[in-house]
DNA sequence: GTATATGCAAAACTTTTGCATCCTT
DNA sequence: AAGGATGCAAAAGTTTTGCATATAC
C-alpha cells in the first residue's frame, strides 16, 4: 500500500487520488497500465475519482520521476512504476504482453553512438516487437 | 517524382492522391512527416485532397511496406519512406530534429536478446532522446 | 461496367483545460 | 485561512468511418 511519505518525497501533497493511483500501480499484476486501466480499477473500487484526475496524477508522477510513460502502440500511453532499475521492453503483438530485459552491452553501445554524434543523450527507448514464447507455442 | 509502377508493385491502384503523397514523401527535405504535414503541403499545392485520404493513403503505404510509422512523441505519428535500409533514431528534444543512425552490434545484440527469450522478433524501435550537437552549441 | 477510392462531415478516442468546489496543511 | 487539488463537463487534437460521388482498369 502506498504511503504518504512516498508522495511527500516526490514533492506532492498527500491526497486520496494520488494515494489510490500509486497504490494501484504498486499492487497491479500488470505492470504497464493506461490511464483508462487505472480509472476502471478505481471505478471497480467505488472510488469517485475522475478520469481527468487520473491523467493529472499520472502526469505529475511522471514529472516527479515516480512513473515512466511509454507510447508502445501509439494510440494510448501506458505507465509503469519507475523502480530506478532501467530496462527495455519486448511487446508481443499477439497477446499484448510485455517482457522486460536489460543488456548492458546495448546500453553502452547506445552511449557510444550518442557520443560519436556529439548528441547529449538524456533518455532512450528500445522496444522489440514480435511473438512471445507462449503465443508461439499456442500457434504451432 | 513518384511513378505508377511503385504503387502497382505495392499492390495499390494508381490514383492521384497516392501519387501525390508518395511524391511529397520522396521529395521532402524533412524525412519524417505527420499526416498533417503532408496535408498542409497538398493544400499549398492547391490539391483538393482531404486529410482523411492522407491518413488512408499513409496507412495503406504502411501496410504495403512503403513507409514506416513512428510514434516518437506519442501525440501524433510521423511517417518516413521505407528505403529498406533499416536505421534507428536520435530525436532532439530541443529542436525536434531527427538524426538517423545504425549500429550493427546493437542490431545483433537485439536479435540475441530476443532469441534468448524465445521471442520471435519481427521489428524493433530504438530511439535516443537528448540534445543535438547544434542545440548544445547554441545553448553554451 | 464494376469495384475501388475519395471527399466531406461526423464520429470515435485519447488527453487537456476551465471553473466552481473541496481538501490539505 | 490560503493555496493547491479535484470533479465535471466541455474542449482540443488526432485518427477513423459512413456514405454518396467520382475514378481506375
Amino acid at each position: 500500500m502506498a504511503h504518504s511519505e512516498d508522495l511527500r518525497q516526490a514533492g506532492l501533497k498527500t491526497t486520496l487520488p494520488r494515494l489510490k493511483v500509486l497504490s494501484i500501480l504498486e499492487s497491479s499484476k500488470v505492470r504497464h497500465m493506461s490511464a483508462e486501466d487505472v480509472y476502471k480499477i478505481l471505478l471497480g473500487e467505488d472510488e469517485s475519482i475522475g478520469l481527468a484526475t487520473v491523467y493529472r496524477v499520472l502526469t505529475q508522477f511522471e514529472d516527479a520521476g515516480l512513473v515512466i510513460r511509454h507510447n508502445f502502440e501509439g494510440d494510448r500511453a501506458v505507465f509503469e512504476l519507475n523502480d530506478e532499475d532501467h530496462h527495455d521492453h519486448m511487446v508481443c503483438v499477439s497477446c499484448g504482453g510485455v517482457i522486460e530485459f536489460i543488456d548492458q552491452r546495448i546500453e553502452e553501445l547506445q552511449d557510444k553512438v550518442a557520443h560519436d554524434h556529439d548528441f547529449g543523450i538524456q533518455d532512450h527507448s528500445l522496444t522489440l516487437y514480435g511473438i512471445c514464447k507462449k503465443c508461439k507455442a499456442r500457434a504451432s
